[in-house]
DNA sequence: TATCCTAGAGAACGCCCGTTCTCCGAAGCA
DNA sequence: TGCTTCGGAGAACGGGCGTTCTCTAGGATA
């Protein structure tokens, strides 16, 4: 089992990387190094960068759902519990905005692949966020999963940019937003 | 004036392919060639890629400014107008997501010019929204103005990255919010 | 016509990319 | 001990990058 060894110092080497300064920015080389993993053995575990960035997107899915969701479990206001995570996310030294948008601006244009694995995370996390709508009792929890969804890719976004004392800001005035749209009257049907 | 002529050229070709590719994916005989001016001449219009890529964001800035608040000016509902205004956008058939937003993921990391320039359209843009949301008799013309700030980059980033059909969804959902968020309840000054 | 200046075309430069290949030393086994 | 196999280090390859330089042809001026 070494090769997954190898595998896990590979990846997390080029997670770190390709989240803090792009995917384009950082090169198979410096992947190597990084990781302490030979050439020929980083290219047997990923056969080629592609592979290795949608292995990279593939595990931030699932941690940070994981994280998310692990945060989530269990707390009586829900969603209000989401934007307190997002802020403590915000508030990390090493954030830098959405992994997957960012890679979605890089390479979704020219890579299939990585446009993929961009849409299953948000689709992941939309199914996530219409449980979390339905068990708060929205009226529409399709509407309510859509605009959490533009809420916390909004704010990820702006904190992104933003210096980062503004980062918190930016999570609570979301987190406003949410609850206001769960209280708002339902839609008329005709418009 | 014939440089100036040049250098709209340029501009333009840089526009449209920066945008539609990505910043790091277009090289200066890419510009050069969709331009049709020599590649002396681009150098002395712009000395390095990194000027252009200001250049570049500085007038989409002024354009996408200025085509948004064309479409709102005048109208009775200015906020319910942005999100049409968005919904329009997102409808066209080289629709990205936020030029800026993809230019920080690809090169906020290592570039300073662009960092700032980044910021300062987001600043304006908050500017904006702030008089809209002061006009429209909000309680906290800031909270809204964050507020707003953060759905319509929620808006284009879930957009860009979900399948075209989607687009109007998002950009209803986002609506939806911005007018729950401006109806609700002045938040408690305790917290 | 002879001379200068301009400006365009594109070669050249040095560097970095993703990927493959070559070498060489160490470990396993007879 | 001799032979084989493995894997690591890093050179090599072909190509693209941002940027600069050279060459040349054409037009303006005298």
């Amino acid at each position: 089992m070494e090769v997954m060894e190898h595998a896990e110092r590979v990846l997390t080497a080029a997670a770190d990387l390709f989240y803090r300064r792009g995917v384009r920015a950082v090169g198979m080389d410096e992947v190597r190094a990084a990781s302490g993993v030979s050439l020929k053995r980083l290219y047997q575990c990923y056969p080629s960068k592609e592979a290795l960035v949608v292995a990279y997107l593939e595990r931030r899915d699932e941690r940070w759902m994981s994280s998310l969701t692990g945060y989530v479990a269990g707390r009586a206001d829900p969603i209000a519990a989401v934007f307190e995570w997002l802020e403590r996310w915000f508030g990390e030294d090493d954030f830098r905005g959405c992994g997957f948008v960012n890679a979605y601006g890089e390479l979704g244009a020219e890579s299939d692949a990585v446009r993929e694995v961009v849409r299953r995370h948000k689709e992941r996390l939309r199914a996530y966020l219409r449980g979390l709508a339905t068990e708060t009792g929205a009226a529409d929890p399709g509407l309510v999963a859509e605009q959490l969804l533009v809420l916390i890719d909004g704010a990820t976004a702006v904190a992104m940019v933003s210096p980062r004392e503004a980062a918190a800001t930016v999570a609570r005035a979301a987190g406003l937003a949410a609850a206001a749209a769960l209280t708002a009257p339902a839609a008329v049907p005709g418009r």
